[in-house]
DNA sequence: ACAGTAGGCTAACAACGTTAGCCACGCAAC
DNA sequence: GTTGCGTGGCTAACGTTGTTAGCCTACTGT
């Protein structure tokens, strides 16, 4: 849960050619695209050749897994800001929203496929979905509401719904039955 | 919307040798993952080499869209008989997630990138989906409703959820969040 | 002066999807 | 009956991918 202040995240330290190096893989995954993101093209970008970034980097996973981390971090923070307006619920999901869709190639790397959680900063993912808990207040709704936000957001970077679906009042529903669940939750205040 | 009745759907007519590939791919896909799903290794299950594969598909990609039509049909069968039973709304999700989990590799293959529909038969992603409507009754609602169940089923396949996490009640808080809204929606009767 | 490490390099490997080009079989038409 | 052609197999090969082995150079600490 820890602080919400923003700098208390832990980030990975590293050298400065290890951090150029994430740098520029991402500038090439968000701007190339995910099967742009490749060992020879980043090796190209440095000015150095592709077995010298193992020098820096285990694999190409652990890369990538640099990448997660920082976009865990954005994610939180955007999310925590949002938190300070009114309208928590409301606020908190659109940040959410408009986080993934302006990092769409970040955020499928980040949220999709098994993840080596031990590589991680420790309590850093957990840090980074703390806002939903705080927003919902009781944790399997907000691990639901998370879900929602999730879904909503992986099938609209898919295009998954149909043509001239209106996203917006989809995310509108979705909010409204959860606002109303999470009154419901805690009864008194607010 | 089309009629409930399954044989309504159309399926895609194979010659027996294109049918035989499918349902080689598919075991492969379930049984190995996505990884081993290659066209040698596809091959070799059939006794014949990987290029002949080319001679009943344009590529890997029209092979994996027929297990993608194959998965559509699946799941819309088992939605459109979980609408049968009374409690709608959690019968429907219990049969989605339930497909998901016992078909994961075949789940993330079918939901995740996207989807070239033109190639898909005309009216099946519709009908798939269509059971989602017919529960939540207002379509955005709908959508909305099914963002957070593949949400959910994704997030639980790929075990992002914190260890631990008690799923079954994270659905059943999601489910009567959507369900609370539901009735809400519809004033009148049921 | 010397050793060690950091960080580059080339060459190479296995696996992947895919294409080109060849060949054998079966069937229909003349 | 021979001809012709489509069907469906094959080998060889190409380009790309992640990755490893092994080498070399330059800087740094003792």
């Amino acid at each position: 849960m820890k602080a919400i202040t923003v700098d208390s995240v832990v980030r990975t330290t590293r050298s400065p050619r290890a951090t150029q190096i994430v740098e520029i893989a991402r500038e090439l995954l968000e701007r190339e695209g995910p099967g742009s993101l490749t060992m020879r093209a980043l090796a190209e970008r440095l000015g150095i050749r592709a077995p010298s970034i193992y020098k820096h980097f285990r694999n190409k996973e652990a890369v990538e897994l640099a990448l997660i981390e920082s976009a865990l971090i954005e994610v939180g923070e955007v999310m925590y800001a949002a938190l300070a307006e009114p309208e928590r619920i409301t606020s908190l999901l659109a940040a959410y929203r408009a986080y993934g869709l302006e990092h769409p190639n970040l955020y499928r790397l980040s949220t999709t496929g098994a993840l080596d959680r031990r590589s991680l900063p420790k309590g850093l993912e957990e840090w980074s979905g703390a806002p939903f808990f705080i927003a919902a207040k009781e944790p399997h709704l907000a691990q639901a509401l998370w879900s929602f936000a999730h879904g909503m957001v992986m099938l609209e970077l898919d295009q998954r719904y149909p043509p001239g679906s209106e996203l917006d009042k989809t995310w509108r529903e979705g909010i409204k039955a959860f606002s109303a669940a999470v009154h419901q939750e805690v009864p008194a205040h607010e």
